[in-house]
RNA sequence: GGCCCGUUGGUGAAGCGGUCAACACACCAGCCUUUCACGCUGGCAUUCAGGGGUUCGAAUCCCCUACGGGUCACCA
């Protein structure tokens, strides 16, 4: 591995970040650092129609999110700027006019509707779909007569006959492909805008990208561009082709899947840690060699030394929702609280639990609660209702609380915990409560079980909960009394 | 339809010719706990899509079949 090694991710601004696009950026970033190289994210914008305004930047700013650091890009810039298609056309107009001049390229007239006609006619003769090349040997005189007609053309690569390509692909191995199964694409749109596989090839080869990592629904683009490459004399990169990315009902993710959540920003909202998301992405389809195989949880920097693009899989992955959420709630259980409580304090204010400006002992209080829920939260959304019951005037019994209630003990010991609770000065905090507890056991003579579900029940109308003290100090003095006088009055 | 690619338990997967096929998620059981959650312990593929070979020996190499997928765009 003589050259520096350069890596690069080069989406299309025409949508949020995907978890597929995600996982590629990750991988080509990994390796890049690994080899203490460069990586690159390059906007391909040629297919203008498609562009959406904000999509740049908001999936660089999910990549940023992620960790995902570049070194050369649209906003910093670089030693092969500018990094977007459409800031480039004047290097792809020279490109183009090499392959005009050499004649390995040609114009071709053909309108949408007669390549239709073909195609539909090629299908139904069971034939591969391609061009069927009727401009690719046109006259100057054929030439001019359509330009006088007024006929758009576009500009259409050569494809020598007969040849076979070989891709050494660091997944996938040696995979060739003939070259008379490949039609004469079009390169160049009527109006001079390249196409994908003209435009990555030339990027690709003036960034001096030297390791392509990509979906495998590029792999079969790959001998069309590889053919730019000898065309141009450039230097081959390697190829890696990282399998696709399956739903969790193992079948091909669309658009409007249900199943799962595709785009990094969605999982930024519910409140999913970017590290988590690195980590799982980073196992969907590759895995660590060796002793490490054992292991799973792996910070950006692990994983940056011990990332391989041979390991990875050549079968698709299956995206594994439950494991996703077992991975997060890892992270969230090794987070600081004062972070997942900065989290949680946005979903709690849209809910309309808190206020959106809380004080010093409101954030205090905020804390506490998010802590006692750090433990079993898969996801920071969750904090909504998993804390619903704090925020409740009067609490519903569940069938189960409803039970425990009935018990013969339940109004004596309830009677002797409000008495207590009611003489109490002060602040209830955690020590106090399981003070009071004490006294009523003391009084009643009912102690575990008997003494506990009963006030929990009454308190928060459920038999599970987190810790009971926590909870009715962090209920505070007039909410508890209210639920338990509500409860006796019955 | 042509060309490519893939197939190890419910899921992610290790395994690259030689013990009873790692590990993790999920699931089940037990322990811990006033309850839930967390945590801990144990269980969970007589078998590697199916069928043929090669070999003393195959999940691992070869062939065929089945199934799944990618692609054949003036989309990336």
């Amino acid at each position: 591995m003589a050259d520096r090694v350069r890596t690069r991710y080069a989406p299309s601004p025409t949508g949020h970040l995907h978890i597929g696009g995600a996982r590629t950026a990750l991988f080509s970033y990994l390796w890049a650092k690994k080899h203490g190289g460069d990586f690159i994210v390059r906007i391909e914008d040629t297919d203008t129609e498609r562009n959406v305004v904000d999509a740049e930047e908001k999936q660089m700013a999910a990549l940023a999110w992620l960790g995902i650091q570049w070194d050369e890009s649209v906003d910093v810039g670089g030693p092969h700027a500018p990094y977007r298609s459409m800031e480039r056309t004047g290097i792809y107009e020279e490109y183009l006019k090499r392959l005009l001049t050499s004649k390995q390229a040609y114009p071709c007239y053909c309108t949408s509707e007669e390549l239709e006609q073909d195609r539909e006619r090629q299908l139904a003769a069971g034939q591969a779909p391609r061009y069927i090349g009727r401009c690719r040997d046109l006259t100057e005189e054929e030439r001019s007569a359509r330009e006088s007609e007024g006929r758009m053309s576009s500009v259409r690569f050569r494809v020598p006959a007969g040849r076979k390509i070989l891709i050494e692909d660091i997944v996938r191995g040696d995979v060739s492909f003939e070259t008379d199964g490949i039609g004469d694409f079009i390169i160049a749109r009527p109006d001079g805008r390249p196409t994908y596989n003209f435009a990555v090839t030339i990027d690709d080869a003036l960034m001096e990208i030297t390791d392509v990592v990509r979906g495998e629904e590029h792999l079969s683009n790959t001998p069309r561009q590889i053919l730019l490459y000898e065309a141009f004399g450039f230097k081959i990169p390697r190829f890696a082709h990282a399998p696709l990315i399956l739903n969790p009902e193992g079948k091909k993710m669309s658009k409007r899947d249900e199943s799962i959540i595709q785009f990094i920003d969605q999982y930024k909202e519910l409140g999913y840690l970017p590290e988590a998301i690195n980590n799982f992405l980073a196992l969907l389809g590759w895995a660590p060699a060796g002793e490490k195989s054992e292991e799973e949880i792996f910070s950006l920097d692990e994983l940056t030394d011990i990332f391989s693009l041979d390991r990875i899989s050549k079968a698709p992955a299956v995206f594994d929702t439950g494991k996703l959420k077992w991975m997060n709630n890892h992270y969230i259980k090794e987070a600081s609280l004062e972070r997942i409580t900065d989290l949680a304090i946005p979903h709690l204010i849209k809910a309309g639990r808190i206020d959106s400006s809380i004080n010093e002992s409101e954030k205090t209080w905020v804390t506490r609660l998010v802590g006692l829920y750090q433990e079993q939260m898969d996801y920071v959304a969750q904090i909504t209702d998993l804390t619903a019951l704090f925020f409740l005037e009067e609490v519903e019994h569940s069938q189960e609380a409803k039970t425990v209630l009935a018990e013969e003990q339940v109004p004596t010991v309830i009677g002797a915990f409000v008495e207590q609770v009611k003489t109490h000065e002060g602040e209830l905090d955690p020590e106090e409560v399981k003070k009071l507890l004490k006294a009523v056991q003391k009084t009643t003579g009912f102690k575990g079980k008997q003494l506990f579900m009963p006030v929990r029940a009454a308190v928060t109308g459920e038999t599970h909960g987190p810790d009971l003290r926590e909870s009715i100090s962090l209920l505070g003095k007039e909410r508890v009394m209210t639920r338990l006088e509500t409860f006796l009055g019955q």
